[in-house]
DNA sequence: CTATGTGAAGACATTCACAGCG
DNA sequence: CGCTGTGAATGTCTTCACATAG
């Protein structure tokens, strides 16, 4: 393949369910893995996975497979998950203290390091490791600590003030949660959870196979 | 166009975007809309809009735009939200709380109406409106309310297993936040939230423009 | 004159199929 | 012989551009 061309947007997000699938064969004590084995196991062909791969550069062995303690550190490489990524978390409610303490985010490159909420009676308060701070000062911190990613946890209403100040003071990267379409640079990078959207999308297809109750 | 092409299911998974969208607009008063100014709130193009609901039929009057309430319930009638879905929800630990609390999953069709753990410390404990059962009792409760959509919230070891009871029960779509592919037969649809894959596809940007701290 | 609906064109992504290497 | 890496072929999705309707 031509090096010069750039991997879709596609392919990157598939890196990251390689990598985890990787970590889970180490964890199983599986040091050699297929295209083929590695697809069954994501549900994605194993031509797939190849293509894929040959964006970054060539990591198998002809007749063998991939080494998967090898391939795994090419791809944390090449997403950048070697290195260590803090994030603020704004909006410290259920949800936000759901993902505060939950244990995926302290792994893999990515860990939440401030919690910031606007609500009085939730600043001061610890959350798992932190205490929640007052949103007022996530300019200084995002400064200091030279944080680039963001999560935020907010009500809709408020997803896009908040993502205002966060992105005047320094971040680049945004994951929300809130039901509402970011307006943002277009060298931000904005991504959804939508989990009310794609249960949405399914009832199409259950729509039409059966009637609900 | 040819009405007998089924529409791509990436259009089928943008519906909700329109019809929250539209759910906005009608909040705020605007009961005219052009696939120009939709597709400016959320990041799509006008001929998408356009091409996207021409799959379902013709919503629009041209010179004008689309009348908002009347689009919102045809969206809403062609995904099948017009309609009650029953959900279940397994696995109560803080994110399942948080699900379980939460008000969007009341509106728009979906509607979470029990909850299930295999923790004896929690099965009983009132979480919001609702008690939590114990595991062993979701067959009967999915058979006895046809419920057909689940959602997953338990940690990733598990959610095979689970997902192996709920189908078997008469479950077709799972929602689950399990980082972990599940196999299931191929008339059940599955789909993930995945907030840490998500940040490590950004993290993929973002160590190209400037390394982190 | 404005904005839809839609074939056709273009861009993009996936799969095929096989040469070539270990 | 098995499996990778990859051009070529295929399939899918998005955008274009304009005929058409109000």
């Amino acid at each position: 393949m031509e090096r010069s061309d750039l991997p879709p947007d596609v392919v990157i997000r598939r890196l990251p369910l390689y990598a985890r699938s990787l970590r889970y064969l180490l964890e199983e004590g599986i040091h050699s893995v297929s295209s083929q084995e590695l697809g069954e196991r994501i549900n994605v062909t194993a031509a797939q996975i190849r293509k894929d791969l040959s964006y970054f550069g060539e990591f198998g062995k002809q007749g063998i497979g991939y080494d998967v303690e090898k391939l795994l550190q090419h791809i944390e490489r090449i997403l950048g998950i070697n290195q260590h990524w803090p994030v603020v978390l704004v909006g410290i409610g259920l949800l936000g203290q759901a993902i505060a303490r939950y244990e995926g985010f302290r792994t893999e490159g990515i860990e939440i390091v401030a919690l910031f909420d606007s609500d009085p009676a939730k600043i001061g308060q610890q959350v798992g490791e932190l205490v929640v701070q007052d949103f007022a000062n996530v300019r200084r911190v995002i400064a200091e600590k030279h944080i680039k990613l963001a999560i935020i946890a907010v009500p809709a209403l408020q997803a896009q003030r908040v993502a205002d100040v966060l992105i005047e003071a320094g971040v680049r990267a945004i994951l929300s949660y809130a039901p509402m379409i970011l307006q943002v640079p277009e060298d931000v990078w904005v991504r959804y959870i939508d989990p009310v959207a794609v249960l949405q999308s399914m009832t199409y297809y259950l729509a039409r196979e059966q009637p609900p109750s």
